[in-house]
DNA sequence: GCGACAG
DNA sequence: ATCTTGTCGC
């Protein structure tokens, strides 16, 4: 039974010149300080594409909080309707997210979003512009840079380095395993830069990318034997427990 | 003008 | 993002 609806703040069907102006409206709205409560329930969203990119398909993971148990998953998919734009992405990934949004029988406390949060030139990366429209909690979680200076990372897991950008910092170069290249973090909205690193290294385990994003992935890329198999092994141990 | 450029 | 097998390394 669906848990959330979503409100319309702007059309999407615009040229990139009206996406720029609604960033630049909407980036006033995003707080960068910390505005959430107890996470429970922490959700990974990624986007694949079908049908040589004419079909967007939006996948969200939820897990519980902190064991990272998959408790809930939902796939939506619509026409593509905007091309990849750097500084635009999210004008073409998040419809297909929200509609996403709109089959979850869980209401997550934050998101982990692939792509950057205010690590973007107007400050308005899509993880920003999901957390503002769903009003929840939200850190990007980029595997390459948009924009920004940084010093190397010292090489070692949990070390970071400041994402800069006209003077300030809007971000953090941080490695989440030694060895491994590291991952771009950038707060998407009502969370602070440590906060939203603190909580992307809660979520990593044993690999480069958080759980939350890997099992985002799967669900993105079409592979959902695995899934189902741990959704029921789940539930089977709920069933036991009663 | 030239280079950079999330997914 | 996506097209795709084997393969180098811990």
């Amino acid at each position: 039974m669906p848990v959330m609806k979503i409100q319309a703040r702007h059309p999407w069907n615009v040229t990139p010149q009206e996406a720029i102006a609604i960033q630049k409206a909407l980036c006033a709205e995003i707080i960068t300080s910390d505005a959430l409560g107890q996470v429970h329930y922490v959700a990974g969203i990624d986007v694949g594409f079908e049908a040589s990119n004419t079909i967007t398909r939006a996948a969200i993971a939820i897990l519980s909080f902190p064991e990272l148990k998959l408790v809930d998953h939902v796939i939506a998919r619509l026409p593509t309707q905007f091309p990849y734009v750097p500084g635009l992405l999210s004008f073409r990934e998040v419809p297909a997210v929200l509609a996403a949004f709109e089959k979850l029988n869980i209401q997550p406390d934050l998101l982990l979003v692939d792509g950057q949060g205010i690590a973007h030139p107007r400050r308005f990366g899509i993880a920003s512009h999901i957390g503002l429209l769903c009003d929840i909690p939200a850190i990007g979680v980029a595997k390459t840079r948009l924009i920004g200076e940084f010093s190397e990372v010292p090489n070692k897991r949990g070390a970071w380095s400041p994402l800069t950008y006209k003077g300030e910092i809007i971000g953090a170069v941080l490695r989440t395993r030694t060895d491994i290249n590291p991952l771009y973090i950038s707060p998407g909205h009502r969370i602070s830069l440590q906060t939203a690193i603190h909580y992307v290294m809660a979520c990593t385990t044993k690999f480069r990318l958080p759980e939350t994003t890997r099992w985002a992935h799967r669900l993105a890329s079409g592979k959902e034997s695995d899934i189902q198999r741990a959704l029921m092994k789940n539930a089977t141990q709920k069933i036991f427990l009663q």
